[in-house]
DNA sequence: GCATACAAGTGGCTTAAACCAGTTGGTTGC
DNA sequence: GCAACCAACTGGTTTAAGCCACTTGTATGC
């Protein structure tokens, strides 16, 4: 088994012995000899077949995990990481419509159509100060406690998914149903509506980063894998924005999709 | 100077050595103690402060290294990352309004906005075998030379800001100058109106990922910076899919902004 | 004045050895 | 039969030392 593997083998090209075992292994990995979820040779093993250090195979290794090709377990060994397919949500994730014609959230629609079960745990509903770009796009103070934030959790099967925080403004948000768990029918943006705030036009503004030492916790994203990172602003009939979602996703779990028309 | 950094300094709670020393570090940093562009301690000078070996003290500027805070640079030292201005990209990207105003493409545009010299690099222009997406979106042969593929590199004051791949049908591409180098008044869409598609409507999927070893070399990131992956159809009055386009962006310099209408 | 050379600093990579911590499966003892 | 234990594997982290490559400023030689 394993016979590509050898120190000889191909254009070594005079580079660095770590770079040497690293390309060895992913061109195991891409010609498929080394399939999703096989265990690759130990660090003392690999480390041996090309005469190097310990240290040597294990920085190769980190190579391959930074590119998230690989991931480790301690105690068990180093596996091909699978293939996952991917969470999509888009800019149908706020229409009505789709709400109407299955009585689904769009989390839950995505959930039921991988076969998955959905959970959602509220983590904190708070009065807070909101981070500056969250002040920015509600018009509010960032030096008070100017917003309500509510942040949940979401699961698949019990597998974390996203990180939703939302935000409102305080002064709307005291005394209603919005501060509380449960926030009745049509949820988050019924009580808003309740308000005068018809939704009618959304912005969601898309980077990608690595996680924060929390998310990463959170999310269990294995070393190599980045969140995406979308501020979302709802604003109403009169072009007022009234709510800010942040979402945190696994980036090799999710993406992202938006249908737009283009004005001619 | 550099008070804040001292062994004992705030809670060690047991941690490994190179969290601790990573733990400080950060804390200077989030602290403004440390300010963007600012020279970390060598790698020597901090396994000496807090009597750990030279090992200790780079796996703790690994760690850091790995959450995009600091960048090395060999031989001048270790430097706390500059928060970067944005490039914004968005839905807007096509339309030919924002075109005729200024006379000027979104990339352009963009650019001038923030005061850059725009330069774009053709790379490739050749007729190849599509990539599985792709030929899934265009419903060509995924087995064929079936399109023909126009790779630009996009650069911002020389520095590298985005790679981008288009494909179209060979079949509607072959003859015509989608196959130069020059395309002509309007561009690509401008060729592609005369063969009968009008863009009408745009998709874009999105996700984010490590960069493979050839973009990190173009695109300069430094590790622990992502690329967001844009994959872009087209489609025409008919609804029919005619050019795809896969957009490579650094992540720590891009970002993305879809604006949308909620259907009520 | 100016170019060259060099020394001393920086991070980059590797070696070799040791110990820790999680996992697994077989052996032992009841 | 079964539980407890233990040995042998796995990766995780650290030490200590050495050499390499890149950068910078200074000293040297012309």
């Amino acid at each position: 088994m394993l016979t590509g593997m050898s120190p000889q083998t191909s254009g070594d090209a005079g580079q660095l012995p770590s770079r040497r075992i690293a390309d060895a292994v992913r061109e195991l990995i891409t010609s498929g000899e080394l399939a999703p979820g096989d265990k690759l040779p130990s660090e003392r093993e690999l480390a041996h077949r090309f005469g190097t250090a310990r240290n040597t195979a294990r920085e190769a290794i980190r190579l391959l995990t930074e590119e998230a090709l690989v991931t480790p377990h301690h105690g068990k060994g180093v596996f091909v990481r699978e293939k996952q397919r991917l969470f999509r949500w888009g800019n149908d994730r706020y229409s009505r419509k789709t709400y109407r014609e299955t009585g689904l959230t769009p989390f839950r629609l995505e959930m039921q159509r991988q076969g998955k079960a959905a959970s959602i745990q509220a983590v904190a509903i708070d009065r807070v100060t909101p981070p500056l770009d969250v002040a920015e796009r509600l018009n509010v103070s960032p030096d008070e406690e100017s917003v309500l934030r509510r942040l949940n959790e979401y699961h698949a099967d019990d597998e974390p998914v996203q990180l939703v925080t939302t935000y409102v403004r305080w002064s709307e948000a005291e005394g209603t149903p919005l501060a509380e768990p449960k926030t009745g029918p049509g949820g988050i943006y019924g009580r808003l509506e309740d308000k005068g705030h018809t939704l009618t036009t959304g912005r969601d503004e898309i980077t990608a980063r690595m996680p924060t030492h929390a998310e990463a916790q959170f999310l269990q994203t294995p070393s190599g894998v980045p969140v995406l990172d979308v501020l979302h602003t709802s604003f109403d009939q009169n072009g007022e924005p009234f709510e800010v979602s942040r979402f945190v996703h696994r980036a090799d779990r999710s993406g992202l999709v938006y249908n737009f028309p283009i004005e001619n």
